[in-house]
DNA sequence: GCAAAAGTGTTGGTTGTACACCCATGG
DNA sequence: CCATGGGTGTACAACCAACACTTTTGC
């Protein structure tokens, strides 16, 4: 992030981050910004900036991310704090990384206020950040990984309706294996999380998937009842 | 946390709150402080401070146990931050929460500076706490409760050496159920994590349970061959 | 009819669950 | 000799991995 334009209304000592994933064509990207001001213009960052005194951290982080990129309404959730002494040139800050999850084709990035560009890229091909921005998108990544396999969190990279297919890809994609297509649709059938939207994709050259779509709260319900989501 | 009594080098709008678990004759307690100085003083609290400039967030977590409780080199992790504005009566303090597994048994409370009173509480019966500690602790027992089932962190709550219905009660009380004692060993037998230490209890009124320990060199080998620790 | 993806079935080995049982020891 | 916990065995059901197969559709 910039350094605060103005000091008006910020926390000093604390900004800032967003680890935001994508999916799209097969292929899990990251959300980066590139700065227009400031010690670091020019270079590419993870979204940030900084929390005011009105706002909790939470919503600071909901409005950075549409101010920044015009996204909005995600999956949003705290990954840590980055705390090292000289993480920060100009003085002491610690950052708040969140990480999220979105449909990438439902948002046409929009550059805001601070960010001369936005741009996805492939998660294995990352330009160096500033700061200590790959360490924090290398934990982000990994804690991906790890919670896909065990809370139904994937759904967010995916559109409302889907195909098992594209489901199927989106899991090959974050945990980098490629996995058997009738073992993968056992599995989550046996889950009860889906369901058949009983529409079919359109304008494919072959023949045309069922369309799913999954339901948050009967993950709520079953989960309750003691159902875990693995893999 | 009290308020920081001389303002010399800490960052004003961050604090360190920490939920510390102990296991003692099949009981979860929970480690809290009494204040001794400040406008909550008298009152229970999770053990926290605050972070000087020249150390990293994690050191400062590590410091403040050890000051106010005397137990240091343990398993301790960060919780989250808990960010809301008004949280803190007296100014705006982001907390950030750490959590700590500790072998209960093997360390005497040593009360520190600003602390009254330290003392363990079982995690079914505890106080009305200052601030937001309570739904802190929460958030940590629900971590935790998850955590357990997938990563082999319990055994920081054990002794080094100890016997397998010990371990079994540590899981029963932590997931608040009951497991088949032959069930439970067996899995756990295959995942070969546990070295027997060829040392028997002494002083049962029973027959003598073999001891082992856990190898954390042994996880981390296995588990970057693929192997994963579950339940 | 061929390519590309949808969607179903079969089979054998592995795990999990629910029990039942015997063993060792101190009081 | 009994209470307490240590420790093992078995049998059935559920599950998983690997692989083969049939179906639908557009070009």
């Amino acid at each position: 992030m910039p350094s605060p334009a103005s000091t008006e209304n910020i926390i000093e000592a604390l900004s800032i981050d967003c680890v935001i994933f994508g999916f799209k064509d097969g292929r899990l990207d990251i959300l980066l910004v590139k700065h227009a001001e400031g010690i670091s213009a020019g270079k590419w960052a993870l979204p940030g900036g900084w929390i005011t005194y009105g706002e909790s951290v939470d919503d600071a982080a909901k409005r950075l991310l549409k101010s920044l990129t015009g996204i909005s309404d995600i999956y949003l959730e705290q990954l840590k704090a980055f705390g090292e002494p000289n993480r920060f040139p100009e003085k002491r800050v610690v950052t708040l990384a969140f990480y999220a999850l979105v449909n990438e084709e439902s948002y046409s990035l929009i550059p805001g206020f601070t960010a001369s560009d936005a741009q996805w890229f492939n998660v294995h091909d990352v330009p160096d950040l500033i700061y200590d921005h790959n360490q924090i998108l290398d934990f982000g990544y990994k804690h991906l990984k790890h919670k896909v396999r065990h809370e139904p969190v994937g759904f967010n990279l995916l559109p409302a309706k889907f195909s098992l297919l594209q489901l199927q890809e989106l899991y090959e994609a974050i945990l980098e294996t490629k996995l058997d297509k009738s073992n993968f649709r056992r599995k989550l059938g046996k889950m009860k999380l889906l369901i058949n939207c009983k529409e079919k994709q359109k304008d494919v050259s072959h023949r045309a998937a069922a369309l799913y779509k999954f339901d948050k709260r009967i993950y709520v319900t079953l989960r309750k009842s003691g159902m875990v989501f693995e893999l």
